[in-house]
This record gives structure tokens, sequence and C-alpha cells, in this order.
DNA sequence: CATGAATGAGTCTTCATTCAT
DNA sequence: AATGAATGAAGACTCATTCAT
């Protein structure tokens, strides 16, 4: 489904709001006072708000499921590079788009939104499936350990990545780098994200230890 | 401050529906008619809604507090031990109340509640400090690495906890592990969650890889 | 069901208003308005602008039923002497409430309130086998005519009635009676509507003509 | 007034669910989809809902005026001869055009569109005089009866066919005839109608009991 | 001539809270 | 100490209509 512009204004001024105060906490009205539209725009565009959410879904995680399945294919990569592909690129998508992830937090905590929380976990099945196909391949060419539990794997990498992303604020406030500007601050703490859980990952993954 | 039965009865019904349904998603009303007591009786023993979710907090979060402080002046146990008796005791905590823990989950992603929000920061920052300090004990000894980054090895345990309890379902569901007893499973999964984390831990802080 | 006071109030306040504008036509705050209360009010006391329709129709229909049953087993009346009760009742009763069988007229035109239409339905057909047995019984006694379609006869009794009540303004233009009191002219037309129905049977049930 | 064909056609829809749903529960959004046109097109044909209404009226009562006045004019019949073709002209009309007849039921009950009741009177009004003069007519003839109520016998026969219509579905029912097609049974119901209320009019008319 | 986009007013309902008892 | 009754504010959504194109 395409999406026009106005239709993307309003989207992501939902997504800004949702992610600050909640699907429940968010009023359409804010959502129209904040994007400067009328109130019956929304429904007028998605239906309901429950719509407008399932639209924010989709917008975001359209272009994500073909990139999983395009990695496994390469056959230019070793598994470990592959995966170690699939850490840096989750680490981008999630800061990246922070308010989106923090959304599907909450969707994954309450048992609302039942079709986003499907769909969603649709995406993440197969996610767990290629992986588990990447790490097999790893397995046969003596690479990787022999017995590896493939979703606490994923688990820590998910895990680390939204919880650093919602406690960065304390990130800083523990290392003193309060005063830095923003962008930087991302910078380093995807960069130690990245080697972080690359270092966990070899632990799981190799004999080496 | 003391809770008497009817309150903790009324705190309890609370946390698990919002647990389920999100704080801004339960009403009141919900509450009273679970607990089978009158609406006005939220009102008239927390005074408001907002401070029921506060008098939440402090019950589950009081008795917590004590016990980090009293782990890290235990000197029958060396760092690593105290480590990874906090790691065990994390996941029991976790698993236990799991429904809180989904409840804090939320909090942490919006900007509501902020006086709860504060507070579990303050639980939090004290928790990261205790913990650099074990670090530090244990690298004079010479046991743990000299670079070491807390709070991202923090956020891996929390965030590998948090992520498991909440896509548990997802879990069994790969694992193929559908028909196994709920309890059975509770205790397989806090089981391979102290291997696993340990084992990241390890290769965090020990100069063995 | 009892209704207390205050839903009574409403009630009544709702069948004027429905009557005289129709269901869709009146807004729940177009009867909080007349009625003196708060919006909220009924929902809270009905639960639903639909429930307080239905709530209407239990409060008008409730005591009618009882009443045919009563007077089909009445062993001291001939078939004709019930007959005439009957009419006389539904006039009484359909000029007494105008209000009330305006709103029924509407439900049966339109498919909307199904509850409601059902119900209704339920006691016009209960009605009529009641009326049914009658003719029976004035049949056995050779007082009535073999073929009586009694399906048209109640038609015509509750049409004439029906029809009389809503045009009425325009009965008394047609008979210069513009300037009766009102009361008087009320008097005056159940008479008429009497004599004029008990006419129209009496061709229809015996054999004199 | 002209109707060009899509104005026709905007009003045997718009008619068939005022019907169904009233003329409030008839969103002009429902008549734009059913009709297959674009919303702007009501308002852009007729100016307003409103309007709509009174043009359904204007195209489905326009013809009946002159059929009444014509009746009255025609020397070759009898003063019954002309009772009795009103008869089942009416009918013909109000079974042939159920949907608009439904309408019109429903305007005489609220006082709603009072334009449109206005009109409906102002024909109804003059009916009742042109039976007036029939009914007079046979009066100097001496076929009828001194004393008639001429509006109670119109009522009479409008209460019963709206009646019969309204309620056909219960009629088919009462009488075991929920398999005919539809088509037969509106002959069968017409037929019916004509007869049993012809003898009505001969109780109410003729000095024959 | 016809329409897609847009809107302000209105719909019913639910909310957390208060208050007299 | 405890509660049933009541309410103003806010919730999401639908409405008939307008207007630029």
């Amino acid at each position: 489904m395409e999406f026009n512009d106005k239709q993307i204004q309003i989207i992501e001024t939902a997504e800004t709001l949702f992610a600050e105060r909640g699907f429940d906490g968010t009023s359409v009205r804010d959502i129209a006072d904040v994007a400067g539209i009328n109130v019956a725009m929304i429904s007028y565009y998605f239906g309901s708000k429950e719509k407008l959410m399932e639209a924010l879904f989709e917008l975001r995680v359209g272009s994500v499921k073909s990139r999983v399945e395009t990695l496994i294919k390469d056959e230019s990569l070793t598994p470990l590079e592959k995966i170690n592909m699939l850490i840096d690129e989750h680490i981008d998508r999630v800061m990246q788009k922070q308010c989106f992830h923090k959304i599907m937090l909450g969707v994954h905590v309450t048992n609302k939104n039942p079709a986003i929380l499907k769909a969603a976990n649709n995406v993440k099945i197969r996610a767990a499936e290629v992986v588990s196909e990447m790490i097999k391949d790893g397995q046969k060419k003596g690479i990787f350990k022999k017995k590896i539990d493939v979703v606490l794997m994923i688990n820590t990498m998910v895990g680390t990545v939204s919880q650093s992303m919602i406690s960065q604020e304390y990130y800083r406030e523990f290392n003193k780098q309060q005063d830095m500007p923003d962008e930087e601050f991302q910078v380093l703490l995807k960069r130690r994200l990245s080697i972080h859980i690359k270092i966990l990952f070899k632990a799981i993954l190799t004999n080496e230890s």
C-alpha cells in the first residue's frame, strides 16, 4: 500500500506521540493538533485510530522484510559476516527509528493491537528462521558451535539494543556525557553497541573460548 | 508506607490489568470490577489512579533496594560469584513478577508516570554503582578485564531477560514446546537464561578468550 | 424489571422526543437537556441509547401482555363482547399513550431496533392467536361467519386507530373542530372510533348483512 | 420540475434507503455508495439532503393529484363504482411503491420535514373533499346512508392498507405462506385487501344491514 | 460538469473523580 | 469507614456540506 504525503505526515506525527505517551495515552485530537490537520482527517484517511497504527507498522516494516531475505542469499559473505551485518543493521534500524521501536516494545508488552502483534511476530519468526539457517550453515562449515539457542541469542541482541535505546539518558548520566551533542552520542552508542554485541555473539557462536 | 489487605488486593488486581492492557488501557472501573470492590474505593484508598500506580511501584520495589546493598558487603563471596548471584536473582525477580516488570517496561518507554520513572531510575543507578564497585574489586584482584562498559553489560542482562519474558510464547513456538506445562517451562527458561547470561558475562568480564 | 423514579422520568422524556423527532433524530443530549439531567446518566442508567429504547418498550408493553391473556379466559363474556372490549381497550391504550404508539409505528416501518421489533412482533402474534381463538369460539356457537381473515381484521382495527391518531389535526380541520378543547376532542374521537370499528367488525364477523 | 436520469437514480436509491433505515438513519454517503455516485453530487443536484427528500415527494406525488380530480368528473360511473375504484387504486399505489409509503408514514409520525408534511396534508385534504363530494352525490341519489364520517372512513382505508403493508411478513407467518413467491403473495394480498375494504365500506355507506 | 479533499459541528459513550450519606 | 449516585470533561468517530480544481 502506498501513502501520500499528507498520510505520511500524519503517520509520523502519530509515531512520535505514540512513543512519548503510548497508544491509549495519545488522543486523535492530540495527533491532529500537532500535525496541524483536522481531527476528522484521521478517520478520513485511515478509518480509525487502530488502523492508523497499522498503517504506521506497514510503513516502517514493509521495507525490512525483503532485506533479511536478500541477505541470506548473498553467497559472497561468510556466515559470521552475515551475522555481523545483521547486528549492525538492527542497531542502525532501531537507533534511526527510535520512536517506532519504542512503540513496538509497547505492543509486545500489552495484548492490545492484536493485528499488529501478529504481524510483528510473523516478521520476527521469519527473521529467526533466517538466522537459524545462517547458523546451520556455519555449523556445517565447522565455524560455529554445535549447540546454540537461537532464540536466546536473538533476544540478547534485540533486548540489549532496546534496553540501551530506552535508557540512553541514563547511559549518558552514568558515563558523564550529558554535554555531548546528541548526534555525536548516537554515533558513539551505536559503535559501542556494535562491538559489544559482536563480542557476545562470538562467545555464543564460536569455540574459541 | 504500609498497605492493608484490601489495598494489597487492589494493587495486585491493578498490576495484572496494567500488564495486560497498559496503564491508559485500564479503567479504574475495570480494576474495581475484577477486584470486586466499589469504584470509589480506589480514590478513597489511593487518592487517584496515578497514585495507585505509585503504590504498586512502592510495594514491589521496596524490598529490592536493600538486597543489592547487602550483597556487595558480603565478603565471603568472590566478585564473580556476586555477579552470578545478581544475574540469578534478577532472573528470578522478573520471572516471578512478570506482570510488574511488563508494566515497568511500559513506564520506561513512555514519558508518562514521571514520579515512577524517576524513582525507578534511582534504583537502577544505584544498582549500576554497586555493580561498578563489584567490577572494580574484581579488576583489582586481576580477575576481570580492564575495560568494561558496565551500563552495556547491565543492559544486556536486563534486556535479554525482559525480551525473553515478553516473547516467551514465541520461544515455545520456535522450540516446539507449546504443550509443556507452564510451570515446567518457566523453570526451563530460567535455567537456560541463567547459563546463557553467565556465558555472556564471562566473555565480557574475563580475559579467557 | 423495575425502574426507579429517575429512570421513569428519563424514559418518559425520551418517549416524547422519540415521538416528535424519531429515534435517530433525537440525540441523547436532547433527552438529557429536556429531562434536566446529565448526559452521562443515560449511559449510566440504561447502558446506551438503544437500551433506553428497549426500557421504554418494556415499561409500556409489560402490563399489556397479561391483560389479553386474562380477557380470553373470562367465561362471563360472549365472544362478541370480548371482541368489543378488545377494541375499546386498544383505542384507550393508543390514545392514552399516543407518543409511544407513534414510536412503535416508526419501529415497524424501519428495520432498526431489531430487538424491539422482534419483541413487538411476539406481542402481536400472541394477540392474533388470542383473537383467533375468540373467533373460533364464536364460530362454534354459530354467531360468527365461517370465513374470516383474522389478520386483515386486526390490521383494520390497528390501522384505523393509528391513522386516526397521527392525523387527528386533520380530522379537526376537516370537521371544523379546531377550537374544541383537546380533552373534549379526545373523548369524542375515542367514542367515534369505538362505534366505527364495532360497525366494521360486525360486518366482518356476523352474517347479518 | 423535471428530473434527469441521474437525479431519478439518486432519488430512487434514497427512497429504498429511507424506507429501510429512516431519514435520519440514512447518511448521504450511504446513498452515494449504493447509487455508485460521488457524495458531493447530492448537494450538487439537490442542494441538501432535506431537498432530496422533497424531490422524492414531488416525483412520487405529482402524478397522483390529477388522477383524483378526473375520477370525480367521470359521469359514466356510479358513486359506489367511484369509491371502489378509489380503493383499488389506493391499494395498487401503496403496494407498488411500498418504500415510498413507508417513508410517508414516518413523515406523518414525526414533526420533521415540515415542508413535506404540509404538502402531503394538502393532498390528503383535497382527496377527502373529493370523496366527500362523491358521498354527497350518493346520498342525494339515496344509495348511501345519511350520516357518514368521511375522515374515519378514509382512515380505515389508508390505515388498513398501511398496516397490511408494514406487517406483511407477519401476515405470511400467521397464514403459513412463507414459501409463496413474493410476486404471487403481493397479488393475493392486494385482492384480499380489495375485497376486505369493499365489504367494510359497504357496511359504512349503505343501508343494507 | 463533476469530484476528491477537507472540515466544523455533532454523534454516542466512557472516563476518573467527587460528594452526600 | 465505605459507597451508590452523579457529573464535567474527554474519548473516538460520523455527519452534511463546501470548495478548489
